[in-house]
DNA sequence: GCAGACCGTAACAATTTCTTAACGGGTGTA
DNA sequence: TACACCCGTTAAGAAATTGTTACGGTCTGC
């Protein structure tokens, strides 16, 4: 949980002061921003954990700023907490609907505010950790933690490798020629030589088996359907 | 990505609710249902593009659903997501070998769920181009994985043998003769006797029995009608 | 700076695929 | 029947492709 930076978006430098100190009382860094321009550069700068944003603001609102930021790739996954005067169902709902993860309203006793960021920042880890995973034949493959595991084994493959069987396991059965796997594992304009794949299939082999990919020769390889 | 549609299996009515709320605000299709069965039945009936689907719940569970869906033909190739409440996610994930394409735990946000949702349907786009496959007779030619069906059976055929049938069955009827085999299978400028064609239709026939390929005497050769 | 992991390359071995050439059979025709 | 033409079939060697290993360079963590 340390070590993770807070962006707070408001207008009453006050709340602000006394947010940031009460923030980094508890060990997160802290970005302030005094309305939503501000905030969504500070944003695209700094790229916080979480945003704790206040609704009512001049300049831009904390509603439109946060619209825009769910609009952007860069930003749009970033968890965001509105803070607002009024205790006003109807707001409520609508922030939520732009895209708030969760809605505090002022005043609120600072050790609330802590909790429910701690909540949402936690709620985000769980969910950005198990996501990016792949179960293919009898394998696991954890695109999150660079890890390939088998039954009770695991497998810590360097990354090449890793993101190679990544790219087959994720597109079962078809064939790949070696140039396309350049381009799609290596990048686009990287210079290398393509029997390079050939010696990451066999290392990947060799360490898992030669029974998931195979080779379609004159064509390329596949992961095994 | 609009226009997708997507199922949604999940026993918990409220979360089917704000699910389908949420997926409708991006411009998703949604349908619903509360237990395996129905989701089946929903799938058979509308082809979603892809499906949500709880792991625990009465009547016919997910994994069970997902088995089910994976053996069959017409949903075989649906990508699935799975939800699975954060405490059991270990030993349920386990056993899920059978097909499922993600699986994401509960709670999660909105937002990540509909970023899963693309990242999946983004891949099925990818990889699920249906124009590189051809059905012709009781044969499934697909230039996809480089592989021949015939019902169960499959044909692992070597690079000219595989696109010289490709060829010819994707001009069914038509007759060819050696030369523009030779030029449209080997290329332009490729220096090979004729006869080399004769030997891969040989081949081929060995493999595949004799019924697919015809010989028009003097002229050259036909995928049969 | 050193050890070790990782990566790309080259070289050679192993394997598969392709091509050729040769022979034989069938068919049609003079 | 004899001949010409075309295709089927086979096997051998050529060519292409991949497997495997080893080596140097680079980067990283200690």
């Amino acid at each position: 949980m340390a070590d993770k930076t807070i962006l707070v978006v408001d207008d009453e430098k006050d709340l602000l002061d006394l947010i940031e100190y009460n923030l980094k009382k508890e060990g997160f860094k802290v970005l302030k921003a005094e309305n939503g321009e501000e905030g969504i550069e500070r944003a695209k700068e700094f790229h916080p954990d979480l945003v704790l944003m206040d609704i009512m603001m001049p300049k831009m609102d904390g509603m439109e700023a946060v619209e825009k930021m769910r609009k952007d790739d860069e930003l749009k996954s970033i968890p965001i907490i509105f803070l607002t005067a009024r205790s006003d169902e109807k707001t409520e709902v609508e922030g939520l609907n732009k895209g708030g993860d969760d809605y505090i309203t002022k005043p609120i006793s600072t050790t609330k505010l802590i909790s429910r960021i701690k909540a949402v920042l936690r709620r985000f880890d769980e969910t950005e950790e198990e996501v990016n995973r792949l179960e293919v034949h009898d394998l696991t493959i954890d695109k999150d933690r660079y890890i390939v595991q088998r039954g009770d084994e695991e497998f810590q493959l360097p990354r090449k490798e890793f993101e190679l069987l990544y790219y087959l396991a994720s597109r079962k059965g078809k064939v790949r020629d070696r140039q396309t796997l350049l381009n799609k594992v290596w990048g686009d304009n990287i210079y290398v030589v393509d029997r390079t794949v050939d010696v990451h299939v066999r290392k990947i082999r060799e360490k898992l088996g030669d029974h998931y990919i195979e080779t379609v020769k004159g064509v390329g390889y596949r992961f095994k359907e």
